[in-house]
DNA sequence: ACGTCGATCTCGAAC
DNA sequence: GTTCGAGGTCGACGT
């Protein structure tokens, strides 16, 4: 097994020779490959950029996805996405030159290295899943998707996804006998507080509107207390489950998040 | 100069110990990390995530953004933006755990690796200026260099170069008809916001001359509402795309265009 | 500090 | 293929 089959082969302080034939074994082989030195960058497509000479960090993935990145900020300086094609050269054996072009949009992104510091190839054996769990948003998105989660009869009146405040997710609605309708969702059992924030909610809307409001609780449960006050105010408690949510939007999901609850 | 203290440390199968500590020193010294290796992650926070084992890229830079990469695509599957904490510990000298906190909004990334292929902490110099190259000035300069670019018969009249206050820039000419034609440019598509600053010049421009005054928004494209907008105000639309632009520019430009592509 | 908006947005889904 | 909307959007700007 030569250096290069092995599946991480680093090079510090290599030749801009050596480099140019790692990046193209790399390439080839459609491994993750990084790069750190100096370099200027010139990207051209929807837009132009030029980046002067400075040390950074260039990754190109096995999709041929481009980043670079500077010493700091969490997005690339310069980058593209999936589907680049590449072209690697030495210039007077004094410049290496990365050419980096995407089709549709036609797009290109050219960096030069005279000095390269570290160049990594490396494999990555990767059949990891990825699942996100259910959020309140989520939560949201089912009932309204069914809002007879919450109760027969009732009818979504906006695809609103503002969201309230303090992390509190609103729907709005008419019920079954034309009376609106405001349901605040929690993902976690709802305190005092949610009954609160949702009394502010139906108070702002009977203000703007003259006719009927409605406020229902949406929660899993309600913490210990939360049914007094919430039927002092003259509000509904539907009991919803995180779960309950999960298999309405599992059929609408896509085969990786269908192992969402693992 | 010790190991540590070098610009570029680089640890090829090292053992999580070894690596425990080049992540620290790394860290302490904030440079930008690296990590290949396998492991798992779990995100939460404003959402939550689980990520099972498999081989990834770790980046931490210098601000404290991390990146957590697969083989392929653009984006991180797990990441935090800048402002983390950090956390590295070895359990039962069998796994490497990162755990990245961030305040405000709440939220953790808990990285556990059981084998490291490779680590890096490299130190990034980076001086470099970076400059998007069409600007909305830029896309003014075309349009007069060639106003055919808005509508055949077009004609300059003034070269004033007084942007106006809102980032909007405007040329003003006449057209084949001898009407006053003020012309709004924009470089990313035009929001309602737009047509009304346009709205505000002609306005302006009819209650100093006593003749016809048409406007033009020339842009990209127009946001969602903006062509009702535009058409109830009585004003044209032309879409003009930076690249389109930069055609016209580039055969134009001398020495500082030379400097712009290489 | 908080809200609004742009982005070389990216990404997936619906049409 | 194109268009549309969501995102753990991020990041910048205005208040």
């Amino acid at each position: 097994m030569s250096l290069a089959d092995s599946k991480v082969v680093s090079l510090v302080s290599p030749s801009l020779t050596e480099c140019r034939d790692l990046i193209n074994d790399a390439l080839a082989k459609q491994k993750v490959l990084i790069v750190a030195g100096n370099c200027t960058v010139n990207y051209e497509g929807r837009a132009a950029s030029k980046l002067t000479w400075g040390e950074r960090v260039l990754v190109v993935k096995a999709d041929g996805s481009v980043l670079i990145h500077r010493r700091s900020g969490y997005e690339p300086v310069n980058w593209q996405p999936p589907r680049c094609q590449f072209r690697v050269g030495l210039e007077d054996g004094k410049l290496l030159s990365i050419l980096a072009i995407r089709q549709k949009p036609k797009e290109s992104l050219r960096l030069l290295f005279d000095k390269v510091s570290v160049a990594l190839a490396v494999t990555l054996a990767d059949e990891g899943e990825f699942a996100m769990h259910v959020t309140e948003e989520q939560m949201k998105r089912a009932i309204m998707l069914d809002p007879s989660l919450i109760e027969t009869g009732l009818k979504l009146i906006s695809k609103e996804t503002k969201m309230g405040d303090s992390g509190f997710t609103d729907v709005y609605a008419e019920d079954g006998h034309g009376r609106l309708v405001v349901v605040e969702i929690k993902r976690n059992p709802a305190s005092r507080d949610a009954a609160l924030q949702l009394n502010r909610y139906v108070e702002t809307l009977r203000k703007r509107v003259n006719r009927p409001v409605r406020g229902i609780l949406a929660a899993p449960e309600l913490r210990s207390g939360t049914s007094t006050l919430l039927a002092r105010l003259g509000y509904d408690f539907k009991a919803v489950s995180p779960e309950k949510c999960f298999q309405i939007l599992k059929p609408r999901a896509d085969a990786r998040l269908s192992e969402f609850l693992q």
